[in-house]
RNA sequence: CCGCCCUUAGCUCAGACUGGUAGAGCAGUCGACUGUAGAUCGACUUGCCCCCCGUUCAAAUCGGGGAGGGCGGACCA
C-alpha cells in the first residue's frame, strides 16, 4: 500500500487531499495529534482513532495524544485531581493497545493551556469567532444540560491546540469536523495555518446499527469488558445479512454495526480474519480483506452468527492487553 | 434585584383545578420464532412524585418556607 493510501485508508473525510498527498511526499517526522478528554477507560471509539494514528506512525509520523484534562474540566467531568488519575491510565491503555511508545508523546492540556501566550491567543480567538459559530463546533452536551460558558470555549481552545502543539495533521472523528473547519478559517486571523485534517467515521450503535455507538447507552465496548461481556455484546448487535440495512421504521438510515467493526478495528489490525465455523455449516473460513467477507455475509456464504463469533475473538484479542493493564 | 414557568420511572411527559392503592409512551429485561441480531408476538420490571414544615382520618395533589433549573425585564406606546 502507498504512503497516501495507508494514511487516509477508512478515513471518512481528508480537508484537503492535496495537503495530505504533499505531507506523503516526505512523512517523516511530521506530526499527527488526537486529543481525547480523559475517561480512565480506553473504549472503541477511541481504538478508532488510536487505529489510525497506529497508520501514521507506520507512515513515519509523530504522534501527539493530548490528555485533554483542562476540557474535560470544562465539560464538568470533575476535579483537576480526578481528571488527572483518569489520563494516567489512559495514557497505559494507548500504549498496551499497540501504539509505538517511541513515536507517541502524551501531552497534558494543562501543561500549556495556562500560559500566558496561549491565553491571549485564545481571547484573540474569541474575538474572531461569532457566538452562533461556536456553539455550533462546541461538544455535545449531555441531555438535560444547558449551554455554559465553557462549552464555547471548549472548541476554541481545541482549535488553538493544533497550533500550540505545532501538528501537522489533526485527527478526530466525523464530530469534530466543524471544530477543524474553524481552525482553518480562524487561525490564519492569529496569524497562523490554516491546519489539515483527517476525519474518521463515527460508527453506528451494535445494538440498533443507527445513530453513534456511544458509551451513554451503555452498549460500547471498552478495555474493561471481559471476554464474555464482549461475546455477549457482540452477540447482541444488529446484523442483517447484507452491507447497506433498510432505514428503520422512523426512516433513519442503517448500518451494519457488525461490519463496520470488522472494517474498522478488526481488518486494519490483522493480516487475515479465521472464522471458526462448525462442520455442519461448512467448517472453517478465511478472510484476507474486508471486502471479501462483507461479500461473503451478503451472498449468504457466511452466516452472521459465525461472523458475530469470530468478531468477539478477535476484538477481545485487541483488548486483552489494555485490560491487563487496567487489571494491575 | 424583580416577574413568570418547570421539577413525577433510564428518557419524554400525563396526573394537581375537585386530596382517596402513582400512570402512559419509549427504553430495558425475559421468553416464543428465527442457526445471529432486528422485525413480530407474549410476559415482566422500574419510583426519595426536588426538600422541609403545616392542614387533614388521608397529601404527588392544598398552604407556607427552601433548593435546583429555564425564560423574561431596551425603546416605543
Amino acid at each position: 500500500m502507498d504512503t497516501y493510501d495507508l494514511i487516509t485508508r477508512n478515513a471518512a473525510e481528508v480537508v484537503t487531499e492535496d495537503e495530505v498527498e504533499a505531507m506523503a511526499e516526505d512523512p517523516e517526522g511530521k506530526r499527527a495529534y488526537v486529543g481525547y478528554e480523559p475517561s480512565g477507560v480506553l473504549h472503541i471509539g477511541h481504538m478508532l482513532t488510536a487505529n489510525k494514528l497506529i497508520d501514521l506512525q507506520e507512515a513515519g509520523f509523530e504522534v501527539t495524544v493530548l490528555l485533554a484534562d483542562v476540557h474535560a474540566y470544562l465539560n464538568d467531568k470533575g476535579s483537576f485531581e480526578e481528571i488527572r488519575e483518569t489520563a494516567e491510565k489512559m495514557q497505559e491503555q494507548f500504549i498496551a493497545y499497540g501504539l509505538d511508545e517511541e513515536r507517541t508523546e502524551f501531552v497534558y492540556g494543562s501543561a500549556y493551556q495556562m500560559d500566558e501566550d496561549y491565553e491571549l491567543d485564545l481571547h484573540a480567538l474569541q474575538v474572531e469567532t461569532t457566538l452562533n459559530r461556536a456553539q455550533r463546533a462546541m461538544a455535545e452536551i449531555r441531555s438535560g444540560e444547558t449551554a455554559k460558558v465553557s462549552h464555547v470555549v471548549y472548541p476554541l481552545m481545541q482549535a488553538l491546540d493544533i497550533e500550540y502543539l505545532d501538528v501537522d495533521l489533526a485527527i478526530g472523528g466525523m464530530d469534530q469536523r466543524k471544530v477543524h473547519m474553524l481552525a482553518r478559517e480562524n487561525l490564519p486571523e492569529l496569524g497562523y495555518d490554516s491546519p489539515t485534517s483527517l476525519h474518521t467515521p463515527i460508527l453506528a450503535d451494535l445494538t440498533e446499527g443507527v445513530g453513534k455507538m456511544s458509551s451513554s447507552t451503555g452498549v460500547t465496548v471498552s478495555m474493561e469488558n471481559s471476554r464474555e461481556e464482549i461475546e455477549e455484546r457482540v452477540n447482541s448487535a444488529y446484523c442483517p445479512p447484507t452491507r447497506d440495512p433498510d432505514p428503520d421504521d422512523e426512516g433513519n438510515e442503517r448500518e451494519n454495526p457488525v461490519l463496520e467493526v470488522f472494517r474498522y478495528h478488526v481488518f486494519p489490525r490483522f493480516e487475515a480474519v479465521v472464522v471458526e465455523r462448525p462442520d455442519e455449516y461448512g467448517g472453517g473460513l478465511e478472510y484476507e480483506d474486508y471486502e471479501a467477507l462483507a461479500d461473503d455475509l451478503e451472498s449468504g456464504e457466511l452466516h452472521p452468527a459465525d461472523a458475530k463469533s469470530a468478531l468477539a475473538e478477535y476484538l477481545d484479542r485487541l483488548i486483552a492487553p489494555g485490560r491487563e493493564k487496567l487489571r494491575d
